[in-house]
DNA sequence: TTGAAAGCGCTACCAT
DNA sequence: ATGGTAGCGCTTTCAA
C-alpha cells in the first residue's frame, strides 16, 4: 500500500496534518539533513546563504514547529527541569524564589516544567515524572524516598534535588529546616521574658511539613529552661480563632507564636476582640514577614525567612546535570531572623 | 563495529544505562511487542499468565519506566496540557482553581504540565509550547494571539483554551472580564452616596492585565453620573501609601476602589495613621474577599469574586479534544458580588 | 500465544 | 555544500 504524503490534496484543509521536517525538505527541495542543519544552525556544516533562506522560508509557510519529543529521542537526553506543581497556594516569598528559579534555569537553556499530578504520592509520582525522561527533577517536601530517586536516576535524571527539612539518599539537598523558624521565635520570645508559650498549629492539611518542624523548634529551644509550651490547633477561620481565643485566659499563655503571619493575625484579632492586651497580657509573634503584618495595630513581630536565591538553585542544577557522578551536595539554605516590632 | 548490548557488562556500573523495554524482552525472554502488551495490557492480545508474570518481574528488577516521548511520538498524539506557568504569585482564589483543575484533568487521564518560560512572551512562547505537541493548551491572559493559536492549532493541539478579559480567533473561552469587578465596587459606592471615586491602579507590574479592567469597570458603571472618578497610582510599600494618605485630603475623595483587598489594606491603614476617618470620610473598598480583610477594623468591604470550577474546565477540554472540529465555546465565567462590611 | 518488523520525527555520521 | 540513512524507544499490524 502506497503512503500517503502529508501533502496530499486529499486531506481535508479543516485538519491538516502536522508539518514534519520532511515537509520543509520537500518544499525547499532539500533533504531532511539539510533542514535540521539550517534550523539548527549546525556549526560543523556551511550551508550556502541560498539554500538556507529556501529553507527558512520553507518552514515559516508551513509553520513548522520542530517535536521536541522525537528531538529528545534522538538526542538520547532532555533539557527538561521537572518539578512537581504545588499542591496548596504558594506564598509571595516562595513565588519569588521559584520565578527566580525557573528565570535561572531559563537562562541556562533548560526547559522548566511543572508536573501537576495530584493524585500521586512517593514513588508512584516518582515513576509518572521519570516517563518524561527531564534531565533534572526537583522536588520539594519530603514526598519522595530512596527508591523514588533510584527510579528517577536510572530513567535518565542526571540531578535529583530536594527542598526539604531533609535529604535524602542519593539526591541533592537544599536543607530548609523549618525548626530554625520555631528555634528563632522561641529564643525571642524567652528573651522578652515570656515563659508560658502557646504554639498555633494549623489544622489545614498540607501545612504539616512545616508546621510540625517550627513547633519542634519552638521545644528544642526551650528545653532545658523554666518554659512551658502549649500546641494550640488552629482551623483558618474567625470562628475557631474565636474559640481559640474564648477560653485563653484559661490557657494562662503569656506568648504565642502563630505558625505565620496571617495565623498571627487571626489570632491577634481574635484575642483583641476579647480583651486581651497585646503585648502586654501575651506577645504574638508571626513568621514570613508579609507586608500586611506591618498594617496591624500594634504592629506584628515576626520572622523574616530567608530562602536561597533561585540562581543558586539553578547553578546547583546545571553543575550536577554537567557532573552526574559527583558527590551529592548539602546546604542548610533557610535563614531565619526575627523582626521584632510591636506586638512582642 | 558491534553495537554493545545494554547489559554488557563492560559499562560502568556508576552510570547504568536506562533500561527499555527491549532489556525487559531481553530478561524475561520474550518478544519487545509481548512486553508492550503486557504492560499496557492490551486487551486485544491474550497473553498467558506465567508470562505476563514473567514480564512484570523483569520490568520490576530492571526498574523499567516507559519512555513517554517515544510513546507518543509512536502514538502521534499525547495526553498532555499544557498552560504557562503563572508568572506572579498567585493568590488563594487562582490557587484554589488551579488544583481543582489539575485534579479534574488527572481524572481524566490528562498530564497537566505547567511550563516556566518567563522569558517568551506571544507567539514566541506558543511557539515553544507547540514543541511539546500537547493535546490541550490553557493560556490565561491576553498574551496569546490569533498567530499563536494557529501555531499550536498546526502542531496538533485539539483544543486551545484561553483565561482572560477577550476571546481570541479559533480558541475556545472562559471569558474573565474583570471590567465586573469595577463596576460592582463603583455602583455599591455610588449608590451608598459617593461622588468622588478614587480607584488604586497597582505600580507593580505584571498587574495591568487586572487593573486596568477593573478600573475601566469603575468608568463604565459611572459613565453619566456626576461622579469622578480619579486615578491612583500606588505601590506596594508603607512609604508610598503614605505618600497618598499625605496628600488624601488635597483629593477631595469620597470614596476608593483599592484594586484589592491587600492594596486596600495598605491604604486604609496609610488613611487611618493620617487621621481620616473610614468610612464617614473616605469609604473603602477592596477585592478577592480576602480572610485578612475581615480582621480589619472597620471591617473591609469587598467584591467577592467567583470563579468558574476547575471542573468545569476540564471538562470543555475534553469536549473539545474529543471534537476538535466543534466552533469555539465562549463562556462568561467571572461572578462578582459585593461583600459589604464596615469601609464602606 | 508470540515474534518480526515498520515507522513515528529527528539528528549526526559518512558519502558524494 | 548537500544527501542518504541509521536508529533513538515504542506500539501495532501481520504472520507464524
Amino acid at each position: 500500500m502506497v503512503q500517503i504524503p502529508n501533502t496530499s490534496a486529499s486531506a481535508p484543509p479543516a485538519q491538516r496534518s502536522v508539518p514534519t521536517s520532511a515537509d520543509v525538505a520537500r518544499l525547499a527541495g532539500v533533504s531532511r539533513a539539510t533542514v535540521s542543519y539550517v534550523l539548527n544552525n549546525t556549526s560543523a556544516v556551511r550551508i550556502s546563504e541560498p539554500t538556507r533562506r529556501r529553507v527558512h522560508e520553507a518552514a515559516e509557510e508551513l509553520g513548522y514547529v520542530p517535536h521536541a519529543a522525537a528531538r529528545s529521542l534522538r538526542a538520547g537526553h532532555s533539557r527538561m527541569v521537572l518539578m512537581p506543581a504545588p499542591a496548596i497556594p504558594v506564598g509571595p516569598l516562595h513565588g519569588q524564589f521559584l520565578n527566580e528559579l525557573q528565570w535561572a534555569l531559563s537562562r541556562l537553556d533548560y526547559t522548566v516544567v511543572q508536573h501537576g499530578a495530584l493524585g500521586l504520592h512517593g514513588d508512584d509520582a516518582a515513576r509518572a515524572w521519570a516517563e518524561l525522561r527531564p534531565v533534572a527533577v526537583l522536588v520539594p517536601g519530603q514526598g519522595l524516598g530512596p527508591q523514588g530517586v533510584a527510579v528517577l536516576k536510572r530513567s535518565g535524571a542526571r540531578a535529583v534535588v530536594t527542598l526539604g527539612p531533609t535529604g535524602v539518599e542519593g539526591a541533592h539537598a537544599l536543607l530548609m529546616d523549618h525548626a530554625t523558624v520555631g528555634r528563632e521565635a522561641a529564643r525571642h520570645l524567652h528573651a522578652r521574658g515570656r515563659r508560658r508559650i502557646g504554639v498555633v498549629v494549623p489544622e489545614e492539611s498540607g501545612l504539616e511539613a512545616y508546621s510540625t518542624p517550627r513547633l519542634d523548634g519552638v521545644r528544642q529551644a526551650l528545653r532545658g529552661t523554666d518554659a512551658v509550651v502549649t500546641e494550640l490547633p488552629l482551623g483558618y477561620t474567625e470562628e475557631a480563632a474565636a474559640r481559640l481565643a474564648a477560653r485563653w485566659r484559661g490557657l494562662g499563655l503569656d506568648a504565642v507564636f502563630a505558625y505565620n503571619d496571617e495565623y498571627a493575625m487571626l489570632l491577634m484579632r481574635a484575642l483583641q476582640d476579647e480583651g486581651v492586651r497585646i503585648p502586654e497580657d501575651t506577645a504574638v509573634i508571626g513568621a514570613d514577614d508579609l507586608m500586611l503584618g506591618r498594617l496591624l495595630r500594634p504592629r506584628l513581630s515576626t520572622v523574616h525567612i530567608e530562602l536561597p536565591s533561585g540562581r543558586e538553585l539553578a547553578e546547583l542544577v546545571d553543575r550536577a546535570v554537567r557532573d552526574p557522578g559527583a558527590a551529592p551536595e548539602r546546604h542548610e539554605v533557610l535563614g531565619a531572623t526575627v523582626v521584632h516590632r510591636d506586638s512582642s
